[in-house]
DNA sequence: AGACATGCATACTGGTTGGTATGATTGTTA
DNA sequence: TAACAATCATACCAACCAGTATGCATGTCT
């Protein structure tokens, strides 16, 4: 008889609801659908969370605010180069992505899109992992300008908010292009308006 | 009595489904919330429309399709520095950003991020938009080039699809937000990039 | 070992919603 | 003017789906 695990359940009926939300948009997924995705019943659900709202609360704090964070901002901590971190990132992120993530791009877009004029504690939760985001661009870029590699008359905020909003709106494009192409496109203006972010010393001899 | 006229009541009928999908999405969308918001009932509609998919298309392609191609590409034909009409347009758009476009942003990206992994005629819809778009700002810096007003190494079809994503990349962050003081930081970034397609020319003396 | 809580499964319900069947009114044509 | 088509209103239905009520195991504490 296979032991019955709370946590082990409770992160299926995440990671299941997840790659329902991915796919459906919340409001359109079906908690059946999900279910049917595990060996699991409403029963199950219903026990770890008290509705389908809770249910979603929960996929936004603990699988996309982790996988963001983990993915965009803890390599920007302690690196030398600012712009080549990001542009290591990015090129990281172009590799990696593939089907399912070609074909409903951004979970954190996606979500932001749908639910942010719908629900307001859903748009905070999101929200607060933009600015988790902007911050860490921010702050990577402030100190590359006190380290001489960043140049000295951009704005860190604006720029790392310009950023975010550049790689949401081309893999936003690409999944509705279903092209991994357009995705290369859109890439190389923003690695352009990374480079134009550099200060380029002009050695003296 | 009122003169019962079928082109008027389906005009009624594709602004309140477009209002009504702009805030809540297309499958979110209630037809009968649709209705109430009309003098009309469900009789009318399904005489106008035989479903809510045809009637999601037609949102597509009678309303969105014309606001897009008349805000953001019409004017970009027969301008002398296409840098320059991108960025009055862009100002002009964030000037006209108001209140329930503010709240929910692009009606087009909202569209596309939604419906285009659900539903591949909305996909093809909503791209064939996208391309038009494309088409028209990659023109205009072609002829910009030839012009001498655009630098001669970028390539006018991919800043063209970056352009695209940046703007509404920029409009779902401040989305999100719920701050339109986001889309003007955004815009910075984007201003930036536009300026960096110029090509600047010398003076010798 | 008995009492109790935890972790689920099963069966059911009430409300919502897209869609349909029918009919009434108006305009148009023969 | 009679027949017919167009334009809508009203009433209804069937399906879907979030949420609930109940019960049954298994582990734990005393």
């Amino acid at each position: 008889m296979i032991v019955k695990n709370p946590d082990q359940t409770r992160k299926m009926l995440l990671q299941a609801a997840y790659l329902e939300i991915q796919r459906n948009g919340f409001q359109a997924a079906c908690l059946a659908s999900i279910l049917a995705h595990t060996n699991l019943t409403k029963g199950a659900l219903y026990h770890h969370f008290p509705n389908k709202l809770t249910l979603g609360y929960a996929v936004v704090d603990d699988i996309i605010r982790e996988d963001i964070i983990g993915f965009w901002v803890t390599p920007l901590e302690d690196c030398e180069n600012p712009i080549d971190c990001l542009l290591n990132i990015i090129y990281r992120a172009g590799e990696e992505y593939r089907q399912e993530y070609e074909r409903c791009g951004c979970p954190l877009n996606n979500l932001a899109q749908e639910m942010s004029p719908v629900d307001e504690i859903f748009r905070q939760k999101i929200n607060h992992i933009y600015v988790l985001w902007r911050q860490g661009i921010s702050q990577a870029l402030t100190k590359g300008q006190t380290d001489g590699s960043v140049r000295p008359d951009i704005q860190p905020e604006a720029a790392a908010t310009f950023i975010i909003a550049a790689i949401e709106g081309c893999v936003g494009m690409a999944k509705n292009a279903q092209d991994i192409n357009v995705l290369y496109k859109c890439g190389v203006g923003l690695v352009h308006y990374l480079e134009s972010l550099r200060l380029v010393l002009v050695k003296e001899n």
